[in-house]
DNA sequence: TAGATTGTTAATCGATTAACAATC
DNA sequence: TAGATTGTTAATCGATTAACAATC
């Protein structure tokens, strides 16, 4: 059994998944067959014990004496995450990082689709990004009845991205991936990005270094 | 006395200071003067016990009985983050990732300033973004050593990430703002920040959501 | 079997929440 | 003074690290 439903997962151990998927994908391209918790823990920057510990919450994935079995773990892992169906996103406001974001060619892997594109700049309205068009906002909530959309994602300037939100949300998409500094209200899960907070913890570490 | 040299800031207050900043930034904007920490924090999301315990670990910034003024308090963490002075950035990798991030609009009130962009493919050199034109990466180290830049923002594919971290390290970067999904191997701080595994969590809350 | 490495329990460490005396 | 809200200590909760028996 992959997922012992019911029991809870700890937060830092699911913003971990990720991670271990990547690595997991690399040496099985790399056709690594088996890796110890030991192994996989050093290249990644973390320690045996947090990578065992965090595996376990899972179910048993490795053999005593041997290690992990790259293949099935990569396999077992991606199950978890849910990257064994494919999800369908559209994002909301083509900006610069909208773009950006509808460019990045690592969603296929991931089994990612991109459904539609929304903005309400008429210039941009038309235009294909990734082979998708760009459609007026407006277009949106018809677009949802008519579709099932998996993920939102929310580019916008932050004034509108809470209307785009309950849009997505009345239309049933099932998560908001949220590029736009603003708190929002939905019921969704929220999975937050956001640029200038980052670059300000940035700002302060390189502060503290300078102090010592 | 705004931060006890010696004492040691936990990561997760530091990683909220950031948001601190932007919600004290727009109460200023709104021309609010003052604010409890039950106030704030609700508006954050979070918990007055938190906020108190946060940022009684740099000072005293309330008054008992009355709150938080904002605008010193603002001040303050301003400092604490280091954006009472102006640093130079550059970017080197300019695919669509690294033109949203030359592009984003609010660098000017974080106090960073772009100094340069770099990039190898021909057909972007001499391009103009942000008023600065892309360089080719080749005269990054001659940049470096004519130039104090303090932040390196790396939107390279992951392959020569770590190349252009070592350039600039050997230049005198204080910081790595990195978007590759790749460890570096640095003494300088990192931050790291990646859309896929962002994206991933995501998809994992979307699962858990799905299951019940 | 001997060696290696897991799964898991126990010990430590750190972060959050609760409570309240101090005080504006 | 009375009311409000801080700064700070103590209690709780959760996450990481260490250790080792189980076992391939």
């Amino acid at each position: 059994m992959l997922d012992e439903s019911g029991s809870k997962i700890s937060p830092r151990t699911i913003s971990r998944l990720p991670v271990y998927w990547r690595y997991l994908k690399e040496l099985d391209d790399f056709g690594i067959e088996r890796i110890s918790s030991r192994e996989l823990a050093g290249r990644i920057g973390s320690t045996p014990s947090q990578l065992r510990q965090d595996l376990n919450q899972f179910g048993h994935f490795g053999q005593h004496g041997y290690g992990y079995p790259v293949e099935e773990l990569l396999s077992s892992i991606s199950q978890i995450l849910g990257l064994n169906r494919t999800r369908k996103m559209i994002i909301v406001g083509m900006g610069n990082l909208g773009m950006a974001i509808a460019s990045y060619e690592n969603f296929g892997r991931r089994n990612i689709k991109l459904a539609a594109l929304f903005d309400v700049d008429p210039e941009r309205i038309g235009t294909v990004v990734s082979d998708v068009q760009i459609q007026h906002a407006d277009e949106m909530p018809k677009f949802l009845e008519e579709n099932q959309i998996d993920i939102g994602c929310v580019s916008t300037p932050p004034e509108v991205a809470q209307e785009a939100v309950t849009t997505m949300e009345h239309g049933g998409v099932l998560g908001i991936w949220n590029f736009a500094p603003v708190k929002l209200q939905t019921k969704l899960p929220v999975e937050h990005l956001h640029l200038g907070d980052s670059l300000l913890e940035l700002l302060y570490r390189i502060g503290r270094r300078e102090d010592k």
